[in-house]
DNA sequence: GAAAAAATTTTACGCGCGTAAATTTTTGTT
DNA sequence: AACAAAAATTTACGCGCGTAAAATTTTTTC
């Protein structure tokens, strides 16, 4: 069929052979609405025989917006990331713009470097989950005043015309209070110097939330640097177990992929971690990671509302296009979290 | 520093203030060599006072050949694809091109789309990890004609100027020969219609492998449909554990994420997994999945040769440009895998 | 040191399309 | 049916840059 299509290559000549001058047909493609409805039916008519695509790059050279958004995570090998990302994506595309997705790879420069081929793109808007405490602050702060930005996943005060994420505090509130209402109160376990900025409210979260159960805090910081969570989990856990700091025989772990590492430590220290009897061990965590019901035992943890967080993070960006690229003040929008009961805890 | 720099929007304002013509900067722009050194040192001197850069739009309009790279793995979610598509993004970029990642999340016409929207961009080239089997081979074959486009990861018959990927005999060969070596010969454990076509090779490399050792094969088909694999592996493993259709207590399974389900099930079954005393199963897989380190216990596994493949493919690409599009034959080239032992087998 | 050759720069034109302003066609009114 | 108002179409121009061909400068040759 389309294998017949005559290629047609600009505007200029479909124009011809259809008999209707070219910013007409410029004006159809803007919105086909705009023509009346016999010169519609002439050109649809002729799209049925040509087959002509728009140079995006003339059009995108005139058009004062271009219909492209980016997004830009700050590791996409991590599914979190992925999976949020995917459903950004969609969205996008369901509102008519053409996403365009970039991870930093954990690495502050390459943030830079992306926002920095992304501004001459002259996207309409950008969706930025920053890297966090490592991001060049200056450097995005001065890429947010000349483009539409919204930050999702992680704040940076004051960054963007507005933040979408997750209220961490729910998270860690209802892990706690579950955790001390099924047995011993936790300790929290997290990386001494997390990159992301949410680790920092959830330790507070914790701390508070332990307050409130009127039981003592008792916080465990482990080494290491970067994204592999998981091998940082798992060392951390080994040290932990091996060296017995546990001061309680309940583990909060800041997030799931450090929970992952910690299930693997104890499955090779031989301990059996869940609720239940000949457990010596009970481990939630946070983020209901994609891989979290596949662990060993499942892992009981609290789910990020990704819809709520993905379907917001996109309809404010749309909001923000729609208004010419600033709101009126910055908003930040935090959705509660869910508890997930797994074996684990 | 950069914030006191004064904006210059055209090449043209630029050259004026250098007080040298446009077209000398964009020879500039396009090869800095090719300009007189005196010439060269006033425009970096230039450089240096005026934050100018390209209007990417003009110049892919007027360039006869992008700098893009269009990405396409079939699923990002997965991290194996997220960790090739890193590795290739880096490759590209060092070689002074623009990657540009796309997902098919698993759809054919998602695919379609994106090799369609690809089109308009007018890459220098494409690295296409197609779907498999429910790829619209019609139309991905048209994509194949008009854009200079490499295969990778899947192979698709005679598609694409060159196809780079793994030796699925070199996987299986290896790990089937190692199993047998250390215990009873292993059935295989793989979903009944895959849609990736490495699955096929590996069930004949399986078959071949095992009349090599002189042992019976045993293939079990599993149910289960999308990219959901360590769903499917985890409902197969169940079913196959309750139904006792194991023949033996080794299975090999396809790949890292059916055998990550697999685990998840014989956790929750209570069989300990491993090649020691007290483990009734043994399970080794495919792939080295980055998670296969952290599953309980860590998988024994064959891993792919990533440095290879993603390096051979963008190396096999830029060849591709450079000779204009088209290569004398279409090479396929596959490379060997490593075997990785773990506790699981 | 003058003429020829080579390297560099400039002139001139076009890429494909968006869009304001001018023109034409259609619609509505009496 | 005549005319004004509204809607649609066309004319005319410009966007920022690449690039062939022409003009200039620099280097080489004897």
């Amino acid at each position: 069929m389309s294998l017949l299509k005559k290629k047609v290559k600009t505007m200029e000549e479909l124009s011809q052979v259809i008999n209707i001058s070219r910013p007409t047909l410029s004006k159809y493609f803007h919105d086909a609405q705009s023509v009346r409805e016999k010169t519609r039916a002439k050109i649809e008519e002729a799209l049925e025989h040509y087959d002509y695509r728009p140079n995006i790059y003339a059009v995108n050279q005139n058009r004062r917006l271009t219909k492209t958004i980016g997004i830009v995570v700050p590791y996409l090998a991590d599914p979190f990331f992925a999976e949020i990302a995917r459903n950004i994506e969609t969205r996008c595309i369901d509102a008519g713009f053409a996403p365009s997705l970039f991870s930093s790879h954990g690495q502050p420069d390459q943030e830079i470097d992306i926002l920095d081929n992304l501004r001459s793109v002259k996207p309409a808007g950008v969706l930025l989950a920053p890297l966090g405490r490592i991001s060049n602050v200056r450097e995005v702060e001065r890429f947010c005043r000349d483009v539409p930005t919204i930050l999702f996943d992680s704040n940076i005060s004051d960054l963007g015309e507005a933040f979408v994420g997750s209220d961490n505090y729910s998270f860690v509130s209802q892990s706690v209070k579950y955790l001390c209402d099924t047995g011993e109160p936790p300790c929290f376990f997290e990386m001494r110097t997390p990159a992301n900025p949410n680790a920092n409210k959830r330790r507070e979260a914790y701390i508070a939330s332990m307050a409130e159960q009127g039981c003592e805090a008792n916080v465990i910081k482990i080494e290491g640097e970067g994204w592999d969570f998981e091998e940082i989990g798992y060392g951390g856990a080994l040290k932990a177990l091996e060296e017995h700091t546990l001061s309680t025989n309940t583990v909060l772990c800041s997030n799931d992929r450090l929970a992952i590492g910690f299930l693997a430590a104890c499955y090779e220290k031989g301990l059996r971690v869940g609720a239940g009897t000949g457990c010596s061990l009970r481990v939630a965590s946070h983020d209901d990671h994609p891989y979290s019901r596949f662990t060993c035992p499942p892992l009981t943890t609290v789910a990020h509302d990704y819809e709520s967080v993905s379907s917001s993070s996109v309809k404010t960006l749309i909001q923000l296009i729609e208004s010419g690229g600033r709101l009126p003040n910055r908003t930040e929008q935090r959705f509660p979290a869910r508890l997930v009961r797994r074996m684990s805890a």
